[in-house]
DNA sequence: ATAGTTATTGTCTGATATACAATAACAGAT
DNA sequence: ATCTGTTATTGTATATCAGACAATAACTAT
């Protein structure tokens, strides 16, 4: 056969293959990014925390199959959250058992209830992403990686687009977005000048009257703020910077 | 079955699914944005033009597969190009004969010679992308979609980063890479202001000594450049203002 | 009333984009 | 050699915007 030829394409002449999805959900809590993680009660990787994931239906879109695992294991609607394709992964051997391809996702949302274990896993948690990228935690497959290129994509998208609002409730103070884009860039930006910069874009709508109901430990109350139209979430806005750690300023308090 | 579930995890126990990877590649032709199509010789779509592509081979990832094809196709080793996955396409009935997910990549390459129709394809050839955003071309599957996609893709990331310049030769003038920009965009963009930013980028690096061969029509000759680092072509840089097509300029000389 | 805290607005400075003018360095024609 | 046309490159002035940081505003708690 010469090179660049291809077997037969017919349905009983194929390679074997199998396609899942996987989603990266991430959620802040305690002002801390954290992922959804499942603990496998299967070999391989029996014990081990995973992405959470599954087979591809065969009527079912990828997109589909993705917002049904993301639904099952949070037992949210996706109408609330954010999700997106993030790229496909099928390196040979990056599952033990056979040739797998999975088409990854990552979902952004916005207070998640404790996980329960729902869908086929074990049992399933919410982990501090810092964990994981100090190597604290080991898992399966090749979900590590897809972990890295998940949060490079969510920390960069941030940069032009209003995803941080995902992360927030419907109705949001803009302290509380800032408080989004430190956490998520471990950064500190400048309050007055985060302020001009939203109030400055259009896509964000000021709720009338609406105050921020009880500060915590006293201050000016700040009014609300809403994204109305879905769609601005992702649409491009004036980059946001991104500044670098100060020294000595990832521990304070 | 409680909603949730999934069948069970096992090589003979899984939706039959096949993949391929297609690859849009793009090049640069009489200063007109080029993508290469291959003329189906086998039904489905027999007689339509479609992205070059194939089964991914069993043994084989991903990018390897891609970069396989666009080998195939283009007669071109990978080195002098850049090619980035797109995204993965498997809406059921995409392929009218069974579950097909496809890998879809983009590529860009400066100078192809002309296609031969290599690979399995029937016959190959570059086609004006202009030609197929204006409806002018029907294409196979869903690939009318993915072009749309990387076309997208192409022009979001000339924006900020260097990879204009891999159509261009390895030694390039200002003005010619200015025109990789106007020719994507559909811009015209001041060629002083373009000068400076191109020149005040420390991944560009001066040819010493070069001069631009034999100008067209006279003028003053250029200087050379490159970006001796390959991964500088990547790397983030000061984004390139994207200007709207002025009226009547589109369809100037 | 006072101190403490957060929200919001003002101000200033430096960097950068953009428009556009001015030079520089060539080819070709006269 | 001079003049004209063309492209390359440098200058300049204006407007905009980011970033630092000061000043108010509007609360809570004491």
């Amino acid at each position: 056969m010469p090179p660049g030829s291809h077997p037969p394409y017919s349905p009983d002449n194929f390679p074997r293959v199998a396609v899942t999805v996987d989603v990266v959900v991430f959620t802040i809590r305690n002002d801390e990014l954290h992922v959804l993680l499942v603990k496998r009660g299967l070999e391989p990787f029996k014990g081990s925390w995973a992405l959470p994931g599954g087979f591809v239906l065969p009527d079912e879109d990828l997109d589909t199959a993705a917002a049904r695992e993301l639904q099952e294991e949070t037992n949210l609607s996706v109408g609330g959250s954010y999700l997106e394709q993030l790229g496909s992964y099928g390196t040979p051997g990056r599952d033990p058992r056979m040739r797998v391809i999975t088409v990854a996702y990552w979902a952004a949302c916005a207070e998640l209830e404790q996980p329960r274990g729902g869908g086929d896993a074990a049992y399933s948690d919410l982990v501090p992403l810092a964990k994981i990228e100090r190597g604290g935690i080991r898992l399966a497959f090749d979900h590590h990686r897809i972990v890295r290129d998940a949060v490079k994509r969510l920390r960069a998208k941030l940069e032009y687009t209003a995803l941080a609002t995902t992360f927030c409730p419907p109705r949001f103070t803009i302290s509380q977005l800032r408080r989004v884009y430190e956490t998520i860039w471990g950064t500190r930006l400048d309050p007055g000048n985060f302020q001009r910069k939203i109030r400055r874009n259009p896509a964000f709508k000021h709720v009338p009257m609406a105050r921020s109901p009880s500060p915590r430990r006293g201050g000016r109350p700040a009014s609300l703020w809403s994204v109305p139209q879905r769609s601005a979430v992702v649409a491009d806005m004036s980059p946001m910077v991104r500044r670098p750690v100060l020294p000595g300023e990832e521990s304070e308090e």
